[in-house]
DNA sequence: TATCATTTTTACCGTTTGGTCAAATATCTT
DNA sequence: AAGATATTTGACCAAACGGTAAAAATGATA
């Protein structure tokens, strides 16, 4: 009569999910990006995540040991989806393509996943307390890479000089900035609420900017 | 034996305070600042805050009604400082000027403001809640004012053409990136938590991006 | 269908938190 | 110094919150 074994617990190692588990494993973790992206770590209760799941507290905790666990799952679930566009870079490319393509995938994803990028917004924010040692190390390493690839082009002079890391710095906080700030955005543009329409007009400003002069074949 | 007069009801209206009382509200959100700036709203306590500010929690709601008025106080105090650097943009002056000393000015201020910069990141983070008025109104009229300065600049061929409230945006974004998202920043660049120095990596690589092409005298 | 493991729920607990109250103390004014 | 006012504090409270225990219900399996 053992009859209280969570699933979470390493007793089928190899993700022996039941289907019961797989499904609400995921609605448990759809509810709290919406909670979490909303109102941050500590804004967001249990209660609500519950609830928004259609599922009574304790059966939360019965997938997840507590709620750093959910918080944690969903940022480790979201660095790989952070990094991909920029893993696309590639040295045989030229710069205009790399980089350009670079950016409307990085605005791309601000538009289609704005709860992520809050959620990883609001972790740096407060001092990034789970993902530190994935900034240090992943990100680093992944940065130092393509900027190398930048710099080859910067030494080639096909692109103007400049420090390839605070240019990757400035393409992300611009794009991530129409997800994470995008209440802003929408108030000083005079858009209702759903209004996505500013991205289009984002792309076309980003692209000026970063390469319509920027980057000169010279 | 009335006794517990409460300063901030309105007895004496026109900024009638004590000593006292101005010395400790400054106290009160200094310490605010601090708590605030790096736990968010959910995250900070009175509690913590009275500590920060070495007041006991009765002494800190003595000058302010409740955690919320403490942080409006704070935002409202903001406001004009955030504009202060837009404002200054003037349109009898050329292009690469204005936009130039407008980026400095944004970034000095997010070197030396750090908290600030973060409070009102998670501020619009959670919805703007507090200020979505002012975004509305006083930053918005703003903007269009400013926005059509760029705009004859545009139209006279000294800019780049591009949608000027876009620019705004990535002149925000990518300035208050180095305040709000510093982790990353440091951790990516490998720098330890105090040093700064990214800052004058930071202005160089604006000024390229911003002036270096973008806005040509053609 | 009987059996066992999994899943869900009800009731509950200890702590933290925002906030109050009334008494005590300090400060100011005359 | 006396009296009035302003300030500070310790004790306390109700609600919210994260989390637990154990029984009840459901699902899988043979």
């Amino acid at each position: 009569m053992t009859g209280n074994a969570k699933p979470r617990a390493v007793e089928k190692p190899a993700g022996g999910k039941t289907r019961i588990q797989m499904e609400n494993e995921t609605r448990i973790l759809r509810a709290a990006l919406d909670i979490f992206s909303e109102s941050g770590f500590h804004g967001a209760t249990l209660d609500r995540i519950a609830s928004q799941a259609s599922m009574s507290k304790p059966n939360l905790l019965y997938y997840f040991r507590n709620k750093e666990e959910i918080h944690v799952a969903l940022l480790t679930g979201l660095l790989d989806v952070w990094l991909e566009p920029l893993r696309e870079i590639r040295p045989d490319g030229n710069p205009v393509d790399e980089i350009g393509s670079y950016i409307r995938r990085k605005l791309e994803s601000s538009r289609s996943f704005p709860r992520e990028s809050r959620l990883f917004a609001n972790e740096i924010l407060a001092g990034a307390p789970h993902i530190g040692d994935f900034l240090q190390t992943e990100l680093r390493q992944l940065v130092e890479e393509k900027a190398a690839i930048l710099q080859g082009w910067i030494d080639d002079g096909r692109m103007a000089t400049c420090d390839p890391r605070h240019l990757l710095f400035a393409i992300w906080s611009t794009t991530q900035h129409y997800a994470d700030f995008s209440v802003q955005v929408r108030h000083v543009l005079g858009l209702d609420p759903g209004d996505k329409s500013y991205y289009d007009e984002a792309a076309d400003m980003l692209e000026t900017l970063f390469l319509g002069q920027l980057i000169s074949a010279n």
